[in-house]
DNA sequence: TTGCTATGTTTTGTATTAAATTTATTTATA
DNA sequence: TATAAATAAATTTAATACAAAACATAGCAA
């Protein structure tokens, strides 16, 4: 086992980016350098840079003297985000199909059965959405594109956040479980077409239910 | 006139990108924080914060403890690079040109011009990249996709690394002139999918022409 | 009341200094 | 001579301290 050791500032991004995905840190809600840093027993320099990192994952908004904010969850960026996310996986798991390993597979394959157990449990948001991650990437490991895979895992994150809010306040993405069954099925006998095809229906059909969710919440918030 | 007040570190972001994207700060080379601050005359944390930004817009990688440097450039990048573009800006064209205005394409049409008088003239790389981007911000801007718009500029500001080499060290993209010309007609005419093609053809054009370049400077360097 | 200015407080931005880590150099030893 | 340990130098990371900006509040005037 290796021990990995870690910057000030690297750990404070890890436990401010679990905060907001998990909703501990509410959206729009001002993050102050000062308290943060006292909360974490560290000076506010570290807080800086690790909010300016999650500024560029899209998890914060800074402004120049006025400090950051968690920012803000709503429908039209839903929109912009998963479909960016089914055009570019879509694009992904295409290039990866032509060289994925049976290996790949046979773990994806496994993937999906501690992912079907987790939900219900405890913590399911957490480790739904850990798990989910892994399981696609894994499809995607053909493709050795690694910046396309950076985006990837850049938009995710963002896209973690209305997963996990999902999850926690309407029980879960109904339909993700056959569908994950199905892709795997068409990525097995490396079905491009039809892969690439249910992946994005099964990205567009997570943003439904997802928009659907919104709208009636701020519709009983007003 | 509007003076804008800046903070050091918004500063340090735009003479550090500035040097990248020129070439006076050359790929691969280490980026001391001690150094660049008594250059800039500032101290370390605002050289450091902007070292972070330009990390997350892909210009500089940084290591723990090792320091930061400007990113390298190779051919396989430029791959992924420029499919991702041609994907994701083939997308927002087509989403723009469903509600585009005509003083959008007009002033689409004066950067044109623009463009092609400063091919040739002293600093072409600098004035042609930043006007190439405002002609294709300017075809987009009928899309109102905010999030999908921040992400092609960072693409792109990754994208005039080697365009500017390129037109530098090349004397220029040989065909984007007459194909700039096309694409506008197309979108006059609000013909998507031609102006949808045109756009990719161009942006997959360009890499090739970049790739080329790259290779041979390879072998003649090897 | 409403709007403006002045003052004080809070918060962010930056410089300076100290600590930790890596890299280079030297020294000791086989 | 070659290798390994010890030490020194360079560099990054983090804490503290100070400066600047934004915000809130109170007092005053229209």
């Amino acid at each position: 086992m290796v021990i990995e050791y870690k910057t000030r500032t690297q750990l404070v991004v890890e436990i401010l980016r679990e905060r907001i995905l998990s909703g501990e840190i509410v959206a729009g809600q001002a993050l102050r350098q000062a308290a943060l840093a006292e909360d974490l027993n560290v000076s506010r320099i570290p807080v800086r840079e690790a909010l300016l990192q999650l500024e560029a994952e899209g998890l914060v908004s800074f402004e120049p003297h006025k400090g950051a904010s968690a920012t803000e969850l709503n429908i039209s960026q839903v929109d912009e985000l998963f479909e960016l996310r089914a055009m570019i996986e879509g694009a992904l798991l295409a290039a990866s199909l032509v060289n994925i390993t049976d290996e790949a597979l046979a773990q994806a394959t496994d993937i999906l059965a501690k992912l079907d157990s987790a939900l219900g449990k405890e913590n399911a948001a957490n480790t739904w959405s850990e798990l989910n991650s892994e399981f696609h990437n894994c499809l995607y490991s053909g493709a050795n594109r690694p910046q396309t895979a950076d985006l990837v895992n850049i938009l995710n994150k963002n896209a973690d956040r209305y997963i996990r809010m999902h999850l926690l306040w309407a029980g879960g993405i109904s339909k993700a479980g056959p569908e994950h069954a199905e892709l795997l099925a068409f990525c097995q006998a490396r079905d491009t077409d039809n892969a690439v095809a249910k992946l994005k229906q099964h990205i567009l059909s997570s943003r439904d239910e997802i928009k659907a969710f919104l709208s009636q919440r701020e519709a009983t918030n007003s």
